[in-house]
RNA sequence: GUGGCCGUAGCUCAGUUUGGUUAGAGCGCCAGGUUGUGGCCCUGGAGGUCGGGGGUUCAAGUCCCCUCGGUCACCCCA
């Protein structure tokens, strides 16, 4: 083991697997970007009360929260999820509504690190602030869906629950604390607790002393005022609209506090360690408030970057694309290629080369394996006769030729096709 | 935070049960076979604090203790 590695729960991701990064992000940023988001680039640490003011019953902050002080005595942390900065951000700024932002960014929890969770993790997601029409529910639930469509993935749940609001949301709370309290002796000893702190909470324990009573517990979407419910109708026969199947999950609450009506999460059915959720978020109509702004509706979700791509292995699609040259440039007398490549390159061409002096043999083994189309071959003969030899690598049965150095670029644009 | 399993070459692993010369293999890497031509093949080479520390012993990769790391699970989450 070398002296330094990198820190519990993080990792390095290196070529190949990067280059399936680059794609996955690439695909985001186009999908959002046609829909009108633009990228907001926060601070990956805050204030611990951003978070606190947000979640302080939940376990990301009260047990997860990757805090400390720095050198002028303020106590930061890093952030946990990525709605809390950005809604901060717009809280701070107040650029005009709707704000549509978008981010992919790395989020950090202090947890033991198991398949699919880790203390840095990343997450693509879309916050936006401003509206409260369903139909924007719809919207940021449909880019979700559609990344996962456009990385191939075929399999994936969609769980959809509404929370209610101010309106009906403390009513059915009432509800629900009378039957939790009812059954208080049947739930696990974390929860015995709990109740009075954050109902909800219970909902969401798997173990199977609390499933046990909350499987005929008292469900919010039967206890939705008039407005809650048509705006959750709305969602749902939008959703149906665009062809997006979900299962209704009325014990869906979502590990943060902040949610009201509309939380949604995105599982991956095909991995099979016990992380299967791929991506989550929810509509927020108070944290704009409570974090200082004026009351502002907002909606958004985080998408679990690492976790997507194991749901591609699981599912075996998205493969990393490798990168490869066009050409490689093979020079014997160490001369020409440092020009050559340089021409090649400014021309659009992806070139490369080998360094140190190697021998012709070598240099051709590292062109193979370059998965260049061609190789561009120059020696003392060459230069002196102002010409490179064109060499075809991959068997396409064409003879090596001769090219005068002038014509090189055109000649090995036309000959990859390249515009 | 709790628990199971695992740490030997860049990677995948054998060797640990029953302690015993210079710790092995495959792949990868480098060079040569071909003084200017890749893939296949042949030959050779480099590369190891056996995760770290302490202990037992004439002797430890192998046994004991501690520790660090990895992995999986619980809780929770992306």
């Amino acid at each position: 083991m070398p002296e330094f590695q990198a820190p519990v729960g993080t990792r390095d991701v290196l070529p190949p697997e990067s280059a399936r990064w680059e794609r996955l992000i690439g695909l985001f940023a186009g999908r959002v970007g046609r829909a009108g988001y633009g990228l907001v680039v926060s601070p990956m640490f805050e204030d611990v009360g951003v978070f606190e003011r947000v979640g302080e019953a939940t376990d990301v902050v009260r047990k997860e929260m990757y805090d400390f002080e720095d050198k002028g005595g303020r106590h930061l942390a890093l952030r946990p999820e990525g709605t809390a900065s950005v809604v901060r951000a717009w809280v701070q700024h107040r650029p005009t509504l709707p704000f549509k932002a978008w981010y992919a960014a790395p989020s950090f929890r202090y947890e033991r690190p198991q398949a699919g969770r880790y203390r840095q993790h990343h997450q693509l997601g879309v916050e936006v602030l401003g509206s409260a029409d369903p139909d924007l529910d719809v919207e940021v639930i449909a880019l979700g869906w559609g990344l996962y469509d456009d990385v191939g993935l075929s399999r994936v749940r969609l769980l959809l629950n509404s929370l209610g609001d101010a309106t009906c949301r403390p009513g059915y709370l009432d509800a629900l604390k009378t039957y939790l309290l009812e059954h208080r002796d049947k739930l696990c000893d974390e929860h015995k607790t709990r109740i009075d702190d954050n109902p909800l909470r219970v909902l969401d324990c798997k173990r199977p002393a609390c499933v046990g009573v909350t499987e005929r517990a008292p469900r919010m979407v039967d206890h939705l005022c008039d407005e809650c419910a048509a705006h959750f109708d709305r969602v749902k026969s939008g959703l149906g609209e665009l062809g997006i199947a979900y299962d209704i999950e009325p014990r869906l609450v979502r590990g943060l506090d902040y949610y009201t009506r509309t939380t949604f999460e995105f599982q991956a059915p095909a991995l099979e360690s016990a992380q299967n959720g791929i991506g989550g978020g929810g509509r927020y109509d108070g944290l704009a408030e409570q974090l200082g702004g004026p009351p502002t509706p907002g909606i958004g979700f985080g998408i679990g970057i690492e976790r997507v791509l194991l749901a591609c292995d699981a599912e075996g699609v998205f493969a990393a694309p490798t990168a490869t040259a066009d050409v490689f440039v093979v020079d014997v007398t160490g001369e020409a290629a440092l020009k050559l490549v340089q021409e090649l390159r400014n021309a659009g061409v992806a070139a490369d080369r080998a360094f140190g002096g190697r021998s012709m043999k070598a240099q051709f083994k590292l062109a193979d394996r370059s998965g260049a189309q061609v190789a561009v071959v120059v020696g003392p003969d060459e230069l002196d006769r102002g010409i490179a030899k064109v060499r075809p690598l991959r068997g396409t049965g064409e003879e090596e030729e001769e090219v005068k150095l002038e014509e090189l670029v055109d000649h090995v644009k036309k000959r990859l096709g390249t515009p």
